[in-house]
DNA sequence: GTGAAAGCGCTAACAT
DNA sequence: ATGTTAGCGCTTTCAC
């Protein structure tokens, strides 16, 4: 394979009979910045695409100080099984070539490599996803790298995340308006420092239902999903309806309720948070409570890339942006049946 | 925040009272090759790490014509709802940092983005999955960008794929031993030019049951599960197990079989490509092939890498791996029952 | 074993 | 409106 050689500036500038300076302005500013002749401009610019110019991205990097790539930071295990991400990525990624800038992948792990990632100048910010690890905030404040955290809470970066109180309001007026009055929610707790979002949306759920008065109860279960079945089938009265913190319990909750001789939504009408696969393939297909990724994706795309290109003064201070939650009806939430229990 | 700035070589050689070329030497050379006295050598190292020097990765870059960074090339949709890639990209990940180099995620679109960040010289080669988008391999040959394609098949780069055929006689094989005679493969084939998989785990699968005799029968659906649920109720005499592309047929073949009214494992064993969520977590837990995606991504790394770093002469033709696949039994599979049919 | 200097390709400040 | 020039920070060849 011959590798062809790509021109450079010089090249241009030869065949143009202009000086590179001239020919990087007619080649790197807009129309309107840009002091040349317009016509010359444009003939530079014809110039260079017959020539199959493209600038050297490091060069350019070197002599701006800026690289063009963003990391997307990352604790623990790659932030796509969850599902909830996927949406959210691709929009990021999209919304960030449209200005021009790359995607790297930044796992911060005891490797320390991500230090390097961005110490050498890899990187002019980072989005990252559900939380903040202190020694990436650290790092990246010394060398003035933005940074913006998507789907979690934090004082010390620039952040967007969805609104869950809501979404739990919005899941309880829908299941209210079912009939149902004996609402649960279940969340299974793994690990010692839980999402915040489990208490949020717990917090939500909670205030959801007692707003609406002294005829609606609710209870919340943390550990097994058999345990919560259990207690459909032999609390009196029984509970009616369910709310889990993910598709992941909504799951576990399906089997369990389905062994333990219960139907959803027959005898008990299931929502979940969380609209991903596999959420509308299951039989039922769940009723969710569904985050609104395109807009994450977009809003923390814009809040970083405006921050490192704003001109100058560091008009310091964190941002924080919440954004709503919406309801996908599906299969897995009925009206509450008649009292005819045998 | 006060930004730092970093010191540059220039800085530690003063300090060293040494040229800059010196210490350069002393910081990128391993000791075998570096030509400095190895006391000047370790003081250059020290002096660097207490001044908390990084090479600037723009000015290697430029300087190097390499920039130590690979592109995750992909067609459509990011390739990680899948699952399967999910410990690919992870492995893949790792071992590129090992090795010093970072990835960025570069779609393959209409917005051709993906051509400037090949031709400007971002990337030092390419991983692909599942596909090579002919244009890729273009561009990428024409300035001598090496490819790796996963999990695909092609003639055009280095490729490295797991076994189906292998896989799918391990899935036969397991379902004989279990008593099974008459056995189905369910694909759902959704688009005009399907994964090359599907093929090769459907000729493996008829292969396996043919060289297993006469008293074995295949048969071969690709359109909607309900279909095939159908014909586990209705066909004379009824097939007892089913071998599935994927978990996405497996899910919906799951469901179709129950509101059929037939059981699994207890009346149909199913049995699925691909070990990722949710399989294991479906009622019942799916017995599945599992494909090696950790070694997939150990050798694409290595391949693409150390094709990148050979020294020159360019030994072309393409190398193709193939790697086993792995049986997981879990719940969906069972005995044959003893023909005891109402 | 170490120094000097010429780039790598581009940008930007300063001329004219 | 365009040319000149001095870097950006590092690597590497060639001298000594």
């Amino acid at each position: 394979m011959p590798v062809k050689t790509t021109p450079t500036l010089t090249d241009i500038a030869r065949e143009c009979r202009l000086s590179k300076g001239s020919v990087s302005r007619a080649l790197s500013m807009s129309a309107d910045d840009c002091p040349l002749n317009p016509a010359t401009r444009l003939r530079v610019i014809e110039v260079a695409k017959a020539m199959g110019y493209r600038v050297n991205a490091h060069a350019r990097a070197l002599s701006r100080g800026k690289s063009q790539t963003i990391g997307l930071t990352y604790e623990g295990t790659l932030p796509l099984l969850d599902g909830v991400y996927h949406t959210l990525m691709e929009t990021l990624i999209h919304e960030l070539h449209v200005r021009n800038y790359d995607l790297a992948l930044v796992p911060i792990d005891r490797s320390k490599r991500w230090e390097d990632t961005l110490l050498t100048g890899r990187v002019d910010g980072c989005i990252s996803f559900h939380s903040l690890p202190r020694r990436l905030v650290t790092v990246a404040g010394d060398i003035g790298v933005p940074l913006v955290l998507l789907n979690g809470r934090s004082d010390l970066a620039d952040t967007v995340s969805p609104n869950d109180r809501q979404g739990a309001r919005l899941a309880v007026e829908h299941l209210a308006e079912l009939g149902h009055r004996r609402i649960v929610m279940y969340a299974n707790i793994q690990n010692e420092d839980p999402h915040y979002s489990i208490e949020e949306r717990h917090e939500g759920f909670v205030d959801a239902v007692e707003s609406l008065g002294d005829t609606f109860s609710h209870r919340f279960f943390e550990g097994e999903a058999e345990e919560v079945a259990a207690h459909f089938q032999s609390a009196v009265p029984a509970p009616t309806a369910v709310v889990t913190y993910s598709h992941y319990e909504a799951m576990l909750l399906l089997k369990a309720l389905r062994q333990a001789g219960l139907r959803v939504p027959h005898d008990v009408s299931l929502l979940s948070f969380n609209d991903v696969f596999p959420a509308a393939e299951l039989d039922p297909a769940l009723t969710v409570i569904s985050v609104p990724s395109v807009e994450m994706g977009r809003t923390g795309a814009k809040m970083l890339l405006d921050r490192i290109e704003q001109p100058e003064g560091t008009p310091s201070g964190v941002t924080s942006l919440m954004l709503n939650e919406t309801l996908i009806a599906r299969e897995s939430t009925a009206p509450l049946r008649s009292e005819s229990a045998p």
